[in-house]
RNA sequence: CGCGGGGUGGUGGAGUAGGACCACGCGGGUCUCAUAAGCCCGAGACGCAGGUGCAAAUCCUGCCCCCGCAA
């Protein structure tokens, strides 16, 4: 049986989802506070949050954020003596934060002071850092920056993606927090300023991140592929023209071809004029589509044209041999 | 009413009114020392419902479904 703890969670994304499940193992918060729907995805239809549905499936008090002064009557009710976040993606007013005893503490997916802000988990990956993992932090009126309650390493293997690395940091940090929140409650635990000198920031990524550039290496393919899908995606223009593009490259003869994963080949497998293809150019070998990088020869798994499925690259060439190969 | 693309054999595509085509896959045959090879033969499709036409995959109307962008 889960024990009930006098403490309000707020999260509004996969990773709180993860970090839940390993949360709920042991105990249940009074209230989860998430983020109300918005219209959004195609005919901007209202969609519900994920938290929101999660907790109505598996029964746990959930309401949805409308504005804080309707909140904090919520509190007034409840009387928790703290809050937990975990990916929440809005700023907690300074007053609300007042209104817990104990404070509010944050899971953050990597090692402060070390990549604070929005985007720690696909920097990390686009770094490729050798090393990451979960901290738990008190926060404060500055963002990542509050002191530090306890903080646990992994080692990278440098192959792993994004939605695999946000699992993995959600779920130990919520094994971290399991091992000390009765202690916090109780006021039991050491603090640890972080040391802003260290302190790294990451950013908001764009579409425009996503951009894989043809006369890129492989590492580079790689890295953008693993941390940046499936948002913002990864992705290259190909011509969409049939018959002779030479004479105009006007943006609309363009198709934006999303690229999932890419396998790379190695170049002793090759046959000889496979070996002479041009940077930047396609190819076909034993029936898959290939491509040559700056410094290898990759295929191309799974693809998504524009308007299209997502599609293996061998169905990709079924269809679009004669596109891609016109010349 | 945010913008836009699309539903054609098992898979991916071409085809804007009159023989449904291409690639891959599948079945059979054949060639080779051999092949994720070649050659021959074959099965199998126009999302649903109406409408216009001598004739509809193609034009019109309604519905269902899939997807990209933007947020």
């Amino acid at each position: 049986m889960s024990k009930i703890l006098p403490v309000i969670f707020f999260g509004s994304d996969n990773f709180s989802i993860h970090f839940l499940k390993e949360f709920l193992k042991k105990y249940k918060p009074l209230l989860v506070l998430t983020l109300s729907p918005k219209p959004q995805g195609r005919g901007l239809k209202m969609i519900s949050n994920p938290v929101f549905l999660f907790c109505i499936r598996e029964k746990i008090n959930v309401i949805e954020l409308k504005n804080w002064q309707d909140f904090k009557k919520k509190i007034s009710l409840l009387k928790p003596q703290a809050g937990i976040i975990a990916s929440f993606g809005k700023i907690i007013p300074q007053e609300i934060i007042n209104l817990f005893p104990k404070g509010i503490i944050n899971v953050h997916p990597s090692l402060l002071p070390k990549y604070r802000g929005p985007n720690p988990i696909r920097e990390t990956i686009l770094n490729n850092e050798n090393e990451t993992g979960t901290t738990i932090f008190i926060i404060d009126d500055k963002v990542d920056h509050g002191p530090i309650i306890c903080k646990e390493k992994i080692n990278l293997s440098g192959k792993e993606t994004y939605l695999e690395l946000e699992e993995k940091l959600a779920k130990l940090g919520g094994q971290l927090i399991n091992s000390i929140i009765e202690k916090f409650l109780k006021n039991q635990l050491d603090l640890e300023t972080q040391n802003d000198l260290l302190a790294t920031y990451t950013k908001k990524l764009s579409k425009q991140d996503g951009k894989l550039n043809l006369d890129d290496d492989y590492l580079t393919w790689d890295k953008k592929i693993r941390a940046l899908n499936p948002w913002p995606g990864t992705y290259i223009y190909i011509c969409s023209k049939k018959t002779s593009p030479e004479n105009s490259n006007h943006q609309s003869n363009y198709k934006m071809l999303k690229i999932f994963k890419v396998e790379k080949i190695k170049q002793g497998d090759l046959p000889k004029e496979i070996l002479k293809t041009d940077i930047g150019e396609f190819f076909e070998f034993k029936n898959e589509l290939g491509l040559r990088l700056k410094d290898s020869f990759v295929f191309l798994k799974e693809v998504q044209l524009e308007g299209k499925k997502k599609m293996s690259g061998k169905e990709f060439l079924n269809g679009f041999r004669k596109l891609i190969f016109k010349r």
